[in-house]
DNA sequence: TCATTTACATACGCGAATGCACGCATGTTA
DNA sequence: TAACATGCGTGCATTCGCGTATGTAAATGA
């Protein structure tokens, strides 16, 4: 049987991506502080050998996770902002797209980070700031391009504007946790409250 | 000299409000699982036997910590609910509060104790849902009131809005983190956003 | 088949931070 | 002013979790 009798990459890469996992969740639920390395491996179905065989520590656990959301994030997500053609579209595209993509348990982890290290000076923190960050400076000149093209009304500076869409697409999916049509409809809602749009037509937008 | 003599009451009063105040901004910057008391005492001007005098021990301290937060919000932010008549009316006054409100260094407390907790079974975080709780409790008949007047377009159901307006708000507020007029106007922005409400008519909300 | 490497478990040392014991000095009451 | 209470500082014990060193079984390659 070659089910019992695997290569050493693949055992390498399924425990690895199992830890990742777990120490995600862990991560969303307890944040960085509290998460204990002995319990991300007992949920991984490992001891804190084999993770320390595969991380370096704490740390490069915590940087690996929030590469690895980023990663899916800008597949599932991100990528919005390339393929839609329209600023406005876009930015709503987003809102709802997120609101989708953090149906799964791993959600809280970026927030959770973020409002962890806020005003730290830790790697981690770091990296998520750059992370948040580039997004700021990425959907800036949306919301400029919006304005200038007459689809948004003036408002506060488009940088101010980004931030505050970000923290609100972002509090309003995990504060609805999943709740199937709502999280989506109401990211969309506070998308167009910030950016000065009327309320959507009718009908919840699919 | 009455400066230099003081009477007991008034020194453990004194004491406790510093040490107090040193809590709510360690847990705004640092949470929870990074305060250290030490460094708390020690930004208060005393040392950890202080602390440990007035409060008996760090659980404690972060409950009086919530405790205040909560009566000033209520004093400063919550009255409005009951002040003002018109339902829409009072959230969006809220919402501009809140965000004035927050603009001291105190605000993130409530917030980051609020996602550091969020699914675990610790006092403090039952304080904090406890509180949230409350308010939903509070602003979810605002919402159906508003709707059955007329005065709020229909939408998801009262409490998921309610709970996607706090968590919005909150947000926002601290996304800005103090710039001062944008924090309030697109407190407000979001709050009508989620509402179902139109844009604000014009000129930056005072 | 045997040497070497790799994946993972186990055991230990260590620092950090909490909580508590105790001690001193300043108020309070008689 | 003497006896006591209170605010507060200091030193100690304990806990907890990280990081590392060491051991073992399985896989690779000759």
């Amino acid at each position: 049987m070659d089910g019992a009798r695997r290569s050493q990459a693949d055992r390498r890469a399924r425990s690895r991506s199992a830890i990742l996992a777990a120490a995600a969740r862990g991560l969303s639920r307890y944040g960085y502080a509290n998460l204990v390395l002995d319990r991300v491996a007992a949920e991984a179905g490992y001891t804190r050998g084999a993770l320390y065989h595969q991380f370096s520590g704490k740390e490069d656990l915590a940087l690996a996770v929030v590469a690895w959301i980023e990663e899916t994030w800008t597949a599932e997500v991100g990528r919005l902002t390339r393929e839609v053609a329209d600023p406005v579209e876009a930015l709503l595209a987003v809102a709802r797209a997120h609101a989708v993509y953090c149906r799964r348990d791993v959600a809280g982890a970026l927030m959770t980070l973020r409002t962890e290290f806020a005003g730290q000076d830790h790697p981690v923190g770091r990296a998520i700031m750059k992370i948040f960050d580039r997004l700021v400076a990425e959907y800036t000149p949306l919301i400029a391009a919006g304005r200038e093209r007459g689809t948004l009304p003036p408002g506060p500076p488009p940088e101010e504007t980004a931030r505050a869409y970000l923290a609100t697409v972002e509090a309003v999916v995990i504060a609805l946790a999943g709740r199937e049509p709502y999280d989506a409809e109401l990211a969309d809602r506070a998308a167009r409250g910030l950016l000065g749009l009327p309320p959507a037509p009718a009908g919840p937008a699919g």
